[in-house]
Order: C-alpha cells, then structure tokens, then sequence
RNA sequence: CGGGGCGUGGCGCAGCCUGGUAGCGCAUCUGCUUUGGGAGCAGAGGGUCGCAGGUUCGAAUCCUGCCGCCCCGACCA
C-alpha cells in the first residue's frame, strides 16, 4: 500500500481525553476515532489489526475443534424471557422497539440464542459433544465506558458454547478452550496466565480469567512467576486426545485477580522472589455454568437410559477489540506502537527519504515490488514529507520493520533495516535487505 | 447512578469573572529555500463559540432548559 493513497489521519499531539498509552497511540496512529460514549469507528489501519486478531482468534477456535457460525446482534426480548435474564439483567441490555413495538434488544452475549438454536437441531445425547463460537460484535450499555477499544461499550466478542452429556464431557470442552485460550494469547506476542475465577452458582473449578501483565491493567493480579514460563502447548498438541495434564499444570500455581486474592496462600505457596503482584488485564474468560440455561430453555437430550436431561453447557469469551488495545498496553515505547508480526497491520514500513529522486524513487519501487510479490504487506512512505517526520510516524504507528532508502545509502550502494522492537539496525544491498526481510517475516508468521 | 469537570477552526488551548468587530500554537493551502529524526521565511484559507429559549441597544461571555463528552466510585470480554 502506498501511504499517497492510504487513509491514516495521525494525530502530532495527544487527545486529552486518552488516559492510557494504548487509548492515546492508537487516536494518534489513526486507528479508531470515537463516534459516541465507548463506541469507535475502526480506521484502516485499526481494521487491519482488528481482522489479524480476528483470524488467529479463528485459527485456535478451529484447531481447537470449534465451529464457526453467526448469530445476529438483535435478538428478540422473547427469548430472555425464557432463561429470565430480560428483567435480571438491569440497565446494561441496550433495549430497542421495532415498528411493532415488539421488545429487541441489542445482544450483550448470546447464551440463550445458542441454547435456542441448539434444541431445535439436538435430540440425543449421541449428538453431542458440540462446541459452537461466532465472533459478533455485542453491546453492553457500561455505566462508565473508558480506556478506549479496553472498556468500549460496542465490542468485537468471540464467544463459544459447548454442549456435552454429563460434566465430565464438560470439563473436556473446557479444556479445549483453555489450551486454545494459551495458544490463541501466545500467537499475538502476549503471555496470558490463567487465572482462577468466580465461579457463580455452579461452583467447583471451572472457571478462569485469562490475564496479561501490563502497567496500566485495570486490575491487581497476584500470581507464581513460574507461571510466565511455562511452555506454550504446540501446534501438535492433540484436542482430541487428554488435555487434562495441560491444565493441571497451569493450574498448580498461584494465580488470582485480586477479588478471589489470598494474602495467606500467596505467601504460603510461592517463595518471595518468585511472587509477582501485578497489574492486569483480561483478555479471556471460560467458565463451566452446567444447566443454567438448558433447564429453564428445556434444552434436553435423551440418554441412553432413555430419559431426558438438560444439557450441560459452558461458555468461552475473548475480547477481539479489547486485544487490539491489550497488545499495544503490553508493545509500545514513548515513540508509538511496537507491533507483534502476527498482528502487525502492516510488515514493512517501506521509507523513501527523498521522493521525487529518481535514485531513491527507483529503489523503493523495486523494493516494493519485491516484497509484495513475496507477500510482505508493505506500507510505502512515498510521500514528500521530511525524513524526520517519517522516521517519527513509522514509530508511532509501529510496524515491525522499517527498510529506508535514501541518496546517501544508496550511494554506498545499501539501505538500512531498522527493527522496531528493539530499535536494531543494518545496512544491507537492497536485494538482500528484501531477502533478510521475507525470511524473517516469515519465520514470524510460522505457526508454532 | 452519585460526586467533579469540560464543550470556542482538524488537534491542543486562551478569551467568559467585569457583555462591545473571535484569538494563539500545531495542522492545512500557495510560493521560495530546505531534505538521514516532527524545517525556515513570506502569504492565504478555515469557526452558526454544543443546541434552544431568555435578559440586553448589543451575548462566546449573564440566566433557564436540553444535549454531548471526560474524570473519580460501584459493574464488565
């Protein structure tokens, strides 16, 4: 893409409305622009984020063995009539008339829908298991929306549902979600702890918060920094076999948000220099809830006993929008963005430093060229704008790798690589600046 | 929802108290000079001062109502 053409209004200074980093560089790298309270247009280049997190999202939940679908955003009031929640849920259900006036309301999540669409399709408990996800755009009318896509009131959801027999099905469902959940986080350069949770009604263990450090987290966290290290479950990791010595790993170690904190077991379980009190934020959250929908929506399977009985269900969300912010809180220096590959909105930002040379001119277009063909998707600075604020706006909005070209490289005969990450530099020939750049692009995007 | 604050050009702000031709910085446009870390000089364009009433000869400024947004608290992917 040549920048001449592309659509990214930066902003030089920072939007005083912005409280945290990732609320502020992603205004000033044009990103998103706020449309209302908590709700944001996505410009191009946020777009661009948002679907690279969209499709790894999509990528573990298939692995995983889940399968796609979509529900709508407007559900009827009729269907949470029946699970109850249309009264309980309070004034965060954003509720709607049609023309009818027949009650709508705006989805907040789709439990009830699912369960609906599930008992008109399932009968035997031969059917199952099933694990069903969609990634919808969901709305909850916050008391106090903030920090940006982290707290929006509009938000981009993948949400599953597992439906199985008995609870031991259950917790087999679960914890395909909770290697997915390891995988999924690990994929955008984000190291996620899961992280016991409340539990509800049900009780017992089934239910964790997925967690990554960050400065600015809305949340204390208290965890065994032995946690940090443990080995993210490959590729190869087989969901249809155990998983269960996967989970007992994560789960032998302290780790809890700080309203389910224990000052006493923290102390107790971890030795000083391995205890870590943190700042948060959440990312994931899974959680077994049995029958607390397929009992009051009649949601039944007949067993082999010949009777019929409420399925047991359980419910895995991550927030697709809150990540884009949650990746930028955990990569970023006071320059901008610093951008994972996977999820980077563009590979190279490719910097003509003096446009309208023909020498320059003609060395970018040849590395532009190149890299595409190779599918390095490459934003090319050919505007006549300064060096300085170039170099300034490649930083901000922070793609992984910067080539730049100028006359006094080229003289030399090499351009330069600058690395965002870490800010490494090296001078190359401009052929194998794009072959250094190809290979280590895609040893990024290789899935491990 | 309680408490606090703010709406003035694309962004950041001053002006309001004490009514009298709407300003500054950045950005934008034109020209010249510049060109390896957000340039210099000269010129130019752009604002129903959130909206609606009211007071007044006259309202960005005073009064009333409404709308929107932000911050602190309880809630949430």
């Amino acid at each position: 893409m040549r920048l001449s053409r592309y659509f990214l209004p930066l902003l030089k200074e920072t939007p005083s409305e912005a409280q945290i980093v990732s609320h502020q560089l992603m205004l000033r790298a044009g990103m998103i622009r706020q449309e209302g309270a908590g709700i944001y247009a996505w410009l191009p280049l946020g777009f661009r984020v948002l679907k690279k997190i969209e499709r790894i999202v999509r990528e573990e939940q298939d692995r995983a063995g889940a399968v796609e679908m979509l529900m709508p955003t407007i559900q009827q009031a009729e269907l949470w009539r029946e699970s109850g929640r249309y009264d309980a849920y309070g004034k965060e259900m954003l509720r709607i008339k049609d023309r009818g006036e027949r009650e709508m309301l705006y989805g907040p999540t789709n439990e009830e829908m699912i369960t609906e669409i599930f008992r008109a399709g399932i009968r035997s408990y031969k059917d199952l298991p099933k694990l069903l996800y969609h990634i919808q755009w969901k709305f909850r009318d916050e008391i106090r929306p903030r920090f940006g896509v982290m707290r929006g009131r509009e938000f981009l959801m993948k949400d599953a549902y597992s439906f199985d027999f008995d609870e031991a099905g259950a917790r087999r469902s679960y914890n395909r979600m909770f290697v997915a959940y390891l995988r999924t986080f690990a994929r955008m350069g984000l190291t996620s702890i899961p992280m016991r949770a409340e539990t509800g009604p049900i009780g017992g263990d089934l239910s964790h918060e997925f967690i990554i450090l960050a400065d600015t987290g809305e949340s204390a966290v208290y965890c065994d920094r032995r946690l940090l290290e443990l080995p993210v479950p490959g590729a190869d990791t087989d969901f249809e076999g155990d998983l269960q010595p996967i989970i007992d790993r994560y789960t032998s170690y302290y780790a809890a948000t700080d309203e389910k904190h224990d000052a006493a077991a923290f102390e107790k379980q971890i030795a000083e220099a391995d205890r870590i009190a943190a700042r948060g934020i959440e990312v994931g959250h899974i959680f077994y809830f049995g029958t607390k929908y397929s009992e009051p929506m009649r949601a039944h399977v007949t067993g082999p006993d010949g009777k019929e009985r409420p399925v047991e269900m359980g419910s895995y969300g991550v927030g697709v929008s809150r990540l884009a912010g949650a990746i930028i809180e955990a990569h970023h220096d006071e320059a901008g963005c610093k951008w994972p590959v996977p999820v980077a909105p563009f590979h190279v930002g490719l910097v003509n430093l003096k446009a309208g040379d023909a020498g320059t001119d003609d060395a970018c277009e040849r590395l532009y060229a190149a890299l595409e063909r190779e599918g390095v998707e490459t934003l090319y600075d050919d505007t006549g704008a300064r060096p300085g604020e170039k170099f300034a706006r490649m930083d901000l909005i922070g793609l992984p790798y910067q080539l730049i070209v100028g006359p006094r490289g080229l003289e030399n005969g090499v351009v330069e690589i600058k690395r965002r990450a870490d800010g490494a530099r090296e001078e190359l020939a401009p052929e194998a600046a794009a072959e250094k750049l190809v290979a280590d692009i895609r040893a990024a995007l290789a899935v491990a």
